[in-house]
DNA sequence: CCCAAAAATGAATGACTGTTCATTCATTTC
DNA sequence: GAAATGAATGAACAGTCATTCATTTTTGGG
């Protein structure tokens, strides 16, 4: 049983990494049984198809990314705190996870009708836990903005590219880039509160 | 000559087509000469290979953005008044090269290297422009921001998402979209400048 | 120690890949 | 009207693709 999890772990492991740096239609089954020093047919003990390691990849990432960022945040806090600790935890996640975080951003259109399905449930959930927050916000007063949708996700486009900024930027700090990038948010919606580590 | 150019640009365009929707390795010659009615071995007539088509898609789009958006340009006028005409520009020609702007974003690793190198040196050149805009803004006062270039990047990544919000969004003219990234952008680098449309 | 179940093999399948090429066709140039 | 030019054809090439499967090997529990 523990073997059936090392060998199933190790294509995940090597099949996130060569989607990420090549895309999905770049790699071949080959290449992932290759990376893990295995023969092709072996990869279907363990997965149905190339599609469903994609659609496990990205689902599993959704879940972790929610756990770690929607979930934390404190329901009673202001918009201003929750907006802060969002973008801390959120970009915190995409450090972290780079390949999936690129998987996630470029491989949407790879996914079948069915694994679409599964994987936009997922990402839906999480966009609407910030829309929520800059909803309260501006109906309180502290947000200064149109639509909390259409700022919904330009922080979101915004705070991907911290992923491609981060491997490019050698002179800067993650500490930097966060606080960076935590102004830039704040500021978006018009906030005038101060951010605070 | 019209005859050649006419099935040149017909291959230009289904090529850009199809890569948008699918993804430059999920394409063949095959079903880019099939969108033109034509064979498969005729496509070499125009282009040496498939790898050159997707060179001259690229290299075309950024220098056609830059005459669009760089170019007019006032370098006389105040850092706030050439990012505010930035914006609109930028955001005018994404919406208006939905096809181009994807691929330009998703199919960067698609390139070999000498491709690349083109498409790099091109693609630079814009970006540089709006740091300049930034630093000369962070200089005089009008902005306020740490680093000019992780500012520009982080405009740029928001206003990257303006495609797919914008297909997305049925509510939202295009002048209010247009608007509130005026509105982000100037309130991320932290001006008090008011958008003038 | 045995035996069932799981995992891995390695060859085979048919379909599809980018590209080449001899040939044909249409058009233009002398 | 002949010769030249470039575009289009459609078959063929060698290679790769995801997937299947009969077979062998490995594994863990009774």
């Amino acid at each position: 049983m523990s073997q059936e999890h090392q060998t199933k772990q190790a294509i995940r492991q090597s099949a996130k990494r060569l989607f990420a740096a090549q895309g999905y239609h770049a790699v071949s089954m080959r290449d992932i049984a290759q990376a893990i020093g295995k023969q092709p047919g072996g990869l279907y003990n363990h997965f149905a198809s190339k599609q469903a390691i994609l659609v496990d990849l990205m689902v599993e990432n959704l879940k972790r990314a929610h756990d770690f960022v929607i979930a934390p945040l404190d329901a009673a806090a202001t918009p201003e705190t929750q907006l802060d600790r969002f973008v801390r935890q959120h970009v915190a996640y995409h450090i972290q996870n780079p390949e999936d975080i690129f998987i996630a951003y470029m491989e949407l259109r790879s996914l079948d009708s069915d694994g679409a399905k599964l994987v936009l449930k997922e990402r839906d959930a999480y966009e609407n836990a910030l829309r929520m927050i800059l909803h309260t916000g501006a109906q309180n007063g502290q947000f200064t903005l149109a639509d909390p949708a259409i700022h919904a996700r330009s922080i979101l486009a915004m705070l991907g590219g911290v992923t491609v900024w981060y491997r490019e930027s050698g002179k800067q700090s993650l500490q930097e880039i966060t606080e960076s990038y935590v102004q830039a948010a704040l500021q978006s919606v018009g906030s005038t509160y101060h951010a605070q580590a």
